[in-house]
DNA sequence: GAACCCATGTAAGTTGTTACATGATTGA
DNA sequence: TCAATCATGTAACAACTTACATGGGTTC
């Protein structure tokens, strides 16, 4: 369900082609919500047909036509109210921690290779969560600054400080999780390692 | 993917009926992997068709039969397989982010509701996994009680150990969440009432 | 006798993945 | 010319959700 309302948040910023929703679903805001160009496609003409968007083709660049889509005043109702709707948090799906429990019959080595796999996994993640928020903070960040420009200056403070937060948050989880992971590799060392 | 191997290492520990797992994944196991009865039932049958595991009708208490499955040799060699193997990390999809990121048009008195739900949200869940883990230091948790049962004393810190560590790690996460959703409502106060 | 827990299921629908396809343009 | 990027799609499948069904036993 949440797609479909990633897709028309982000087409509150600016009309964008399938194309390039589809290259930022795997980029900028995959780090918050990731989704491939087969779901993107169907689900933009979906939404064309609800008449939460609209969509024509621009042929800026000759022999590459793209189809842009923007925000209906319907799609920018429904993306306000699903915005004021609390979330709904799903389930706990967490394969990792999964191993970890059932990890008891097998070699310490192999325990010790998921964790720091797991260490190494949050540590690129917060090395990129941590170049986007020096782009945010310095306002080269695209997006940031094409919402910025039609929105009155008064309100630029909030605006950027929603998406700082935004990522201090996937930042203070990936620190948890490398911190979470160090504690666990030295725990494991003094549980091989006893005196 | 991982349902199959959940349950296997579920039944790792001890035989158990679809019922019981079905209320252990809403439960205990819950907290790493939440899975429905009407997913798990199929998914039982359709490993016993493939010879992970084998069930027999257990009728204890007479007028309530059970079918209980049981792991199987090649169950359990698969099980070991899939633990050896790293995990693949899936994409990120984060609801009550994207919600953030886009929520510069509404009141912010309603940003404020997201952030309270988000750190009550996290609140509670660390209340339960404080309590687990309690549970699993002193020795009362019935699932590592069972499993320790079948292993040699020698093995049982390791044992322990793992699952304590997989608790702690969710507890880092929520507090993880609990501190920033703190930091963001402050930031909010700050910025909604400046100076 | 109603309401609830036990125990297991079916069926329809939604969401997301993987593999494949196509044709055009750009750069080495 | 070969590979990569642009731009859009289809089709099959896997995973998960929601709603509904059923029949026994227990408890108030």
């Amino acid at each position: 369900m949440s797609l479909k309302y990633a897709l028309l948040g982000f087409l509150s910023t600016e009309p964008t082609s399938g194309y390039d929703l589809a290259r930022e679903f795997g980029e900028s805001l995959g780090w918050f919500w990731y989704a491939s160009h087969t779901q993107i496609y169907p689900e933009l003409r979906r939404l064309e047909s609800e008449g939460l968007v609209t969509s024509s083709m621009t042929d800026d660049n000759p022999g590459k036509p793209k189809r842009t889509y923007q925000l209906t005043e319907r799609g920018a109702a429904e993306l306000r109210e699903w915005l004021a709707q609390p979330v709904d948090y799903p389930p706990v799906r967490d394969a990792e921690r999964v191993k970890l429990m059932f990890l008891d019959t097998a070699p310490v080595e192999v325990i010790r290779e998921h964790l720091s796999t797991h260490r190494r996994h949050h540590e690129d993640l917060l090395a990129v969560y941590l170049r986007q928020l020096r782009e945010l903070r310095r306002g080269v960040f695209p997006r940031l600054v094409k919402r910025l420009a039609r929105r009155p200056r008064s309100e630029h403070g909030l605006i950027t400080g929603l998406k700082v937060l935004a990522m201090q948050g996937n930042i203070a989880r990936a620190r948890a999780e490398i911190a979470w992971a160090e504690d666990a590799l030295a725990w494991l060392e003094s549980e091989e390692d006893p005196r």
